[in-house]
DNA sequence: AGTGCAGTTGACTTT
DNA sequence: TAAAGTCAACTGCAC
């Protein structure tokens, strides 16, 4: 290895933050000397489990306009496609790395490992790496204690404004931009995907504040309105292209300005802008377990539910194209496979129905279903694979029917009959459980599958395989060590004492509060 | 107008 | 972020 004959590059690595405004690496490396801003496209890491082209897309859509904010600043955004120690190895020989600049990124086993390789390196180099968190999620955390109270502190502190300048490197090739095929990443387009790029990101918060979510909080639930109804910002948020504090502060705004208007004024406002900074905090909730504990990406939470589940790949295959011949399950998988996106509740059944019905383990489906994401965000997903799963310890089962979700959200089947076009025949009563139209035969027979598994009975099996675990010796111990250390802070107590609380509040005839589960809805 | 009854609604518990 | 079951209160209606 050259030694290199002047250290004097402040290299910004960018990751998961593709944005000049608000970038705290960005302004404090641009204080110290001319800045080289890097892009490393891996193609290794495209090549993990839970990536996906679809993905990619909404990268390069992203990056295409980093580069132009970027080049506004006066030097646009350098890309290199390698692994990230060659990468930065090159820059170092050949133009000499002061320091390099990144966010803290709570990614998956992959980016980690190359994280820490990283570091190596920078030691072994003498170059300074320095990380600084971009989201409320807090490295080597200690004590949950004051959390969410630095959560605030965090996301209320001022914008860090964008440089004021770049020194323009004549001498680096800001090098291309390679399709998706030129790293071998297969194509898996979702037609319908909402777009990357910053442009895209601030005017969907701007329009989710002002227009389009007065009715979120309702709206969020059905898959008929909640792709209107709700921000669209949760890629943007895994990318970076809009940032966590500016999406905070800018709902905070909002909640000010309708302070200031009359009662009569609101409408459905208040409560719509709650719930959304709710959920922006729950985000950084769920990040924060995998910082804690990276093996929940791979193991169970609850070591009692570890290799429980069967694998099965034929109805992995039927589950992820939408053909389990479940009408409202495989709307959804349809829906999610042309958006690259689908609402919260309609995940939550759909992994549901994975894991119980099907009796298939979160890994074996959490993998492709991180795939259609594309907001994937590692820390958000696999909490959610296991506590979906009931994997957790901290959360009781939550089954969900497929047929009573559709008959509550899609009620005149309009959601099934768009995605499912097979079906579009079918009379609405039978809608839901096409199976029981007497001419169903006829009319699709071969079209569209008879029902993978009886609901009813699978549920049931599933429900009592569930429950068995949970009287197992020894389970309610492990349970509660591990609501100890990832529970929230509401309902951060041991399970037993919880009942002997809520005993209590019953003798003195109190009204017994609702116990703060992890909730998204 | 009062009574009985089937069906509905809501609060709460259990799994 | 669930669903099903229980129970009591309530409602509409026939008589």
């Amino acid at each position: 290895m050259t030694v290199p004959t002047a250290h004097r590059y402040q290299v910004v690595w960018f990751k998961r933050d593709l944005r000049v405004d608000d970038h705290d690496p960005l302004m404090r490396a641009a204080e110290r000397g001319p800045v080289i801003p890097l892009f490393i496209i891996e193609p290794d890491l495209w090549q993990q489990p839970d990536m996906s082209g679809r993905q990619f897309s909404f990268l390069s859509e992203s990056l295409l306009e980093l580069r132009e904010q970027l080049s506004d600043v006066g030097q646009p955004l350098i890309v290199r496609t390698s692994d990230a120690i060659s990468c930065l190895n090159d820059l170092h020989c050949t133009y000499g790395i002061d320091a390099l600049w990144s966010h803290e990124e709570t990614g998956n086993d992959w980016t980690f490992t190359r994280d820490r390789a990283v570091a190596a390196w920078c030691q072994e180099q003498r170059i300074e790496w320095h990380q600084i968190p971009q989201f409320g999620v807090i490295r080597r955390l200690k004590s949950r204690r004051g959390w969410a109270g630095r959560w605030d502190r965090l996301m209320s502190a001022p914008m860090i404004q964008r440089p004021k300048g770049l020194m323009p490197l004549s001498e680096i090739e800001p090098g291309p931009l390679p399709q998706a095929q030129d790293v071998g990443i297969a194509n898996d387009e979702a037609p319908k995907r909402f777009r990357g790029g910053r442009s895209v990101g601030l005017s969907d918060l701007e329009s989710f504040l002002q227009d389009r979510g007065e009715p979120y909080q309702k709206a969020m639930s059905s898959p008929l309105t909640a792709f209107d109804g709700c921000s669209r910002l949760s890629a943007h948020l895994a990318f970076g292209t809009v940032s966590m504090r500016e999406t905070y502060q800018a709902a905070c705004r909002r909640q000010d300005d309708l302070r200031a208007l009359h009662m009569d004024h609101r409408g459905r406002w208040p409560g719509a802008v709650r719930s959304f900074l709710a959920r922006l905090h729950w985000h950084c909730h769920f990040i924060q377990k995998l910082e804690d504990e990276p093996a929940i990406e791979f193991r169970c939470f609850h070591p009692a539910y570890e290799g429980l589940r069967e694998h099965n790949a034929e109805a992995i295959e039927r589950w992820s194209t939408g053909q389990t011949g479940l009408p409202f399950v495989d709307a959804c998988m349809r829906a999610l496979n042309a958006h690259g996106w689908i609402n919260f509740r309609m995940r939550a059944m759909l992994v549901s129905f994975a894991s119980y019905h099907l009796w298939l383990p979160w890994r074996s489906t959490g993998e492709p279903l991180a795939r259609l994401f594309i907001d994937y965000e590692p820390g958000i997903h696999w909490s959610q694979m296991q506590m979906q799963s009931s994997t957790t310890g901290i959360n009781l089962p939550r089954i969900y029917n497929p047929i009573k979700q559709g008959r509550d959200f899609d009620p005149n089947g309009s959601f099934i009959r768009h995605w499912i076009p097979e079906l579009s025949e079918v009379p609405n009563v039978y809608i839901h459980e096409p199976w029981l139209w007497p001419e169903m035969r006829a009319t699709i027979d071969g079209h569209y599958p008879p029902p993978i598994v009886d609901e009813r009975a699978a549920r049931k099996v599933a429900r009592d395989k569930i429950w068995a675990v949970r009287r197992e010796p020894g389970y309610r111990a492990i349970a509660d060590q591990i609501q100890v250390r990832h529970g929230s802070r509401k309902s951060g107590m041991p399970q037993h004492d919880k009942r002997i609380k809520i005993a209590r509040r019953k003798q003195k005839a109190e009204p017994a509060t609702q116990l703060s589960f992890l909730t998204s809805e």
